[in-house]
This record gives C-alpha cells, structure tokens and sequence, in this order.
DNA sequence: TAAGATTGATAAATCAATCTTA
DNA sequence: TAAGATTGATTTATCAATCTTA
C-alpha cells in the first residue's frame, strides 16, 4: 500500500537524465563536504564566485549576481567584511554607490576555492580517452546555465 | 590587471568536467525556478523527498536521512506540520518516537514535484539516439550519490 | 522622483542545553 | 545511563520600510 512514486519515463533520455541526476548529487555531497573542510558555507562560496581583489564592484551588482535584493547584498557583505574577506569602498563618481572588492585573505580563500573546485574528479580522470571523448561531444549538444548566476549555488531557501 | 584566475586543467577531462559543471548548473536555475512556481523552497524539497503517506517515519530517522541533527528535524517538521503537510504519529512500541507521515495534502504536493522532476529536459529528448547511447555508457562508469542523501539538496548554509 | 544602499522585523537553519522514557 | 525528541539562543536569509544622493 505504499505512495505511488510517479514513474519516471522509461525511455533512454529517462535513465541518462537519471544518471545524470545521480552524478550531479554526487557532486553537491563532495562539495558540501569540500566547504566544510574549508570552514565556509554554500553561501559563502556563492559570495567569493563574483568577488575580485582588482574590480570593485557596487552593492547593486552583487545583488544582481547573487539573484537577491539590495537588502540581502547589505547583509551579505557586512558579515564577509567583519571575517576580513571583503572591503567597502566609495566611488567618487557618484557618492551613493559602495563597491566591494575582495581583501588579500579574501582572494586567497577564492583562490584556494577555485583550485578545488576546477580539479575534476578522480572518475573523469579514469575513464579512457574514448569515454572521454564520447561524452565530451554529447554534452556539446547541451546547454549550459546562462550568465553569471552559473556560478552562484543556492542558499535560496524560500 | 585581474586577480589571477586558478587555471583550470587544460586536459580531456578537465573540458569534459566544466562542460558537466555548466550543464548541472543549468539543472540547479531549472529547478529553482520550478520551485518558486510552486511556492516550495529547496528545504521543502529536501523534506518531502524523505516522507511518505503510509510509512512513518521516527524523527531521529528524518535528522539522519536530512543530514542534520535532531532540532533541526523538529523545526523542520514543526513547520510542515503548520502548513498540513505532514503529521506526526505516536508510536505504540516505543513512546519516546514520534514518527511522521505525509498528509493527503503533503503526499499530493510531492507527487506534482516528483513528476517534474523525473521529466527529462528537451534538450535531453532532442539528442539522437547514438547520443543517448553515448553518454549513457559514459555515464554508466561513473559513481552516483551513496545512501538516500542522494535526493537531499542543501539547505546546508553553515 | 528615482537609484543606491542600509535598517528593522520575520522566518529559517544551526548549535548547545533540557526534558522524557527505555 | 542512553536514546529520542524538544526548547532556547544565535546566526543567516528574506521582505518591507527608510535614508541618502543624483
């Protein structure tokens, strides 16, 4: 007498979009763990993704790239700059704007964040050159997430 | 003058890892437009996921299949049970447990998600079938998420 | 007025006690 | 005592005002 799992369709794109999806999971669960070790949050990694040491960047555009409202920038921005990891800073040219860059600990830490997140994994190392290439032409014919939000994981919870 | 960028490995795999990447990130925007349209959170997700109709489930069960700790599965609970999601369950056996089931309402709701998401997306449809047949069996010699976290998305802020 | 940003209040997630029953 | 669960306090995330300058 259990619930009725609604049946996913059983077709090839069925089972490689399952596949896909149990990967991806995967991949969220090592990330999760990688932050951990690092000491920083999802939200935190979703902050550094669209920080830079070099270009201040104004509170209005942060917002826009973390997909939240100026309010949640403010926030978010205050709690980085008490850790050290990010700097206010007023730009002359129009006295109601902040920008943002990153501090030296805070570009380490992207740093840091960066090296381990590009480094792909030990599977995708392991599979032979034919594998490789296979899937490499597949996923040509697909789509990737549009514009800087790409980076940015979620913390949006409502 | 920009921060220095931690380059990617310029390998097969290190292209085949971003293009993966790209396309889960698509995957993550989908979803989360999806749930907006259906006035749930990642959280929620992750909570029904777990739950079922007719077979309760112990709280200390729900902390362990959310990856959390037991407060955080009480919180949790506590909110879908307002909402007439869920309900909880004295259990004979043991009076210590509480176990929790989802309401009609609850087990609806989780049905209308699990349909979309067992959906395959149209680009995955559009492939041909030497495609599919591709990346199945590159995909195939790769591991997925172990135990049931598997279908947890974080809420894991912290 | 409108754009940029902050503040205050509410909801949610997390951690450290506390309470209850085996 | 230990397992199961809840409560209280702190940190984050979100929404609705508010403040400042163009």
């Amino acid at each position: 007498v259990a619930t009725r799992q609604p049946q996913a369709q059983v077709t090839l794109a069925g089972d490689v979009w399952r596949q896909l999806h149990g990967y991806f999971q995967l991949h969220r669960q090592r990330v999760h763990a990688m932050l951990q070790e690092m000491g920083l949050s999802f939200g935190d990694m979703r902050a550094l993704m669209v920080l830079d040491a070099d270009h201040p960047r104004p509170m209005r555009s942060l917002a826009d790239a973390w997909a939240c409202d100026a309010s949640n920038a403010t926030w978010m921005v205050d709690r980085l700059e008490q850790r050290g990891l990010v700097e206010r800073r007023m730009q002359p040219t129009d006295r109601r704007v902040k920008a943002v860059v990153l501090t030296e600990l805070g570009a380490k830490t992207k740093r840091q964040l960066l090296e381990r997140l590009d480094q792909p994994p030990e599977e995708l190392l392991a599979l032979d050159r034919a594998d490789l290439e296979a899937l490499g032409a597949a996923l040509e014919k697909l789509p990737t997430a549009p514009s800087e939000a790409a980076d940015c994981w979620p913390s949006a919870n409502r």
